[in-house]
DNA sequence: ATCATCGTACGAAATTTTTCCTACCTTTGA
DNA sequence: TCAAAGGTAGGAAAAATTTCGTACGATGAT
């Protein structure tokens, strides 16, 4: 795995795993609108600072750089998911998901869903 | 809510949750078996500033204080669950739930335990 | 009594993360 | 043409977090 992205790196992938390969400026205005005010300079270093870990790549063909995620949505939440179990849950996913349905904001239709899956799973272990 | 705990933060009280009231030295031992060679005093000053922020409190009656949580495992592990749902899950309990059951590493024991879970939640919302 | 041991207090350094200033280049429109 | 607007690069500052050195008081065994 590579290196853990920060809380604010973080946000960066989010906006480029859920609009796609992206100019600084973009996800600048993305970040203002949606979290806080952050200076264009800020996010430009720190998307430069991505790219030397390794965490995002960039096209410079042009002038206008235009970076994507090279780490994918789906794996990097799960280790990061897969982390916060063990640090929090003590590794346990199921004293996770008991604490989550006991916060009952789960809808019925979640719930349906979930059991779905689980029906799933109990076949694919026969 | 009161401030957040930092990872080292939360070292310390998942300590304190589980061994419960702990002096200093106590609560280093555990880190340096569990974690990471750390020296007493950065254990003693992380503890004073979680002090400082209403993190813990302490019994100072006797030379060697006694540290304890103010804050509830539960609690304080919910509301840390629930940014996490909301910051990488877009607030849906369920696609962080998939994507755990997705994991395969949840087991046939488990599995059970969930779907009693959801099974008191339909009786619940009838 | 006194010295080794164990305790707290706390400033300061080190690290990590985040933000911004500024220099300088390219593009564009009047 | 040339000024304004917009782009990158990169050092440095700021902020947040973590670690440690050291002073100094209390305890205890000899």
């Amino acid at each position: 795995m590579q290196s853990e992205p920060t809380k604010s790196e973080l946000e960066i992938l989010q906006i480029l795993w859920r609009l796609g390969p992206s100019t600084v400026r973009f996800i600048n205005e993305e970040l203002n609108e949606q979290k806080r005010a952050v200076n264009y300079s800020s996010t430009l270093k720190l998307m430069q600072i991505m790219a030397e870990k390794g965490l995002l790549q960039t096209d410079k063909t042009n002038m206008k750089h235009v970076y994507s995620a090279t780490v994918e949505e789906k794996k990097t939440k799960g280790f990061l998911l897969d982390k916060f179990v063990e640090t929090m849950y003590n590794g346990s996913n199921s004293s996770l998901m008991m604490q989550l349905l006991g916060n009952k904001k789960t809808s019925q239709k979640e719930i349906d869903e979930i059991r779905k899956m689980l029906d799933t799973l109990d076949e694919s272990q026969i």
